[in-house]
DNA sequence: CCTACAGATCAACGTCTGTTGAAATGTAGA
DNA sequence: TCTACATTTCAACAGACGTTGATCTGTAGG
């Protein structure tokens, strides 16, 4: 991920309805959520969430796929990641005081305990 | 950290000279740098990179103290790890497999075998 | 005290962003 | 094929954001 992306994947993450969208997703997991349901659950206009939902897909950040007369929305765990691991190299240059209070609080995760293949 | 907090940090960072504001400081340190400095760094006027440290101070990203003639600003590492740590949090609502990556990747950076506590 | 320097503040401007309502696209069932 | 449903696209508007230039505050040195 360069800076470009990453510009774009925080001012995304920047704007309160596209936030609660993607951590509704993160939340739903793989399955995703319908439009009209996201919609719902972040409490915005559906083709105002459309809008929304175009620029998380674009920032890499979101993805889709049509379900019937649904389109179901899921998070990309993958730009997600990169954009974490971004965050961490960036903190990294000579100044682990930063990463490391991460560190320990994905120690005391749930997520440490999964064995989880990167990628 | 909540949200709104979180969403001012991620609108910050959304943009260009901010985040490069961020990252030049994260990398020089605790002994930050003077903002003269940090306006011919990131390349933007002083004036307006003023406007924008004051909304990244407000934010809780960085931070600034008075030496001199100059103004001395350095990374808030506690408001960054506190942004991680936000950004962890929601991906761990059930399904690691956002964060293994990121694990990882912490793993293979110098950040793992700092000893250093949390603020 | 006065000058020079380093930043910060303010008002004004152009531009970008988010919202709204209406219309268009695509899909399933009768 | 026709209707109903789910979602997207489009144009237009108000509002927020970033930049610019001038002005103000605070600090060091003569």
């Amino acid at each position: 991920m360069d800076e470009r992306q990453a510009l774009a994947a925080f001012a995304a993450l920047g704007q309160e309805h596209r936030l609660r969208a993607v951590r509704a997703l993160v939340t739903a997991g793989p399955d995703g959520l319908a439009a009209g349901v996201l919609a719902e659950t972040v409490g915005v206009a559906g083709n105002n969430l459309s809008f929304h939902l175009k620029e998380l897909s674009h920032a890499g950040l979101i993805s889709a796929r049509r379900a019937g007369k649904s389109v179901i929305y899921s998070a990309a765990y993958a730009g997600l990641s990169d954009l974490v691991q971004f965050l961490m190299r960036d903190c990294c240059q000579g100044h682990p005081e930063v990463c490391a209070p991460a560190v320990a609080a994905l120690g005391a995760c749930d997520c440490a305990t999964g064995d989880i293949a990167p990628a």
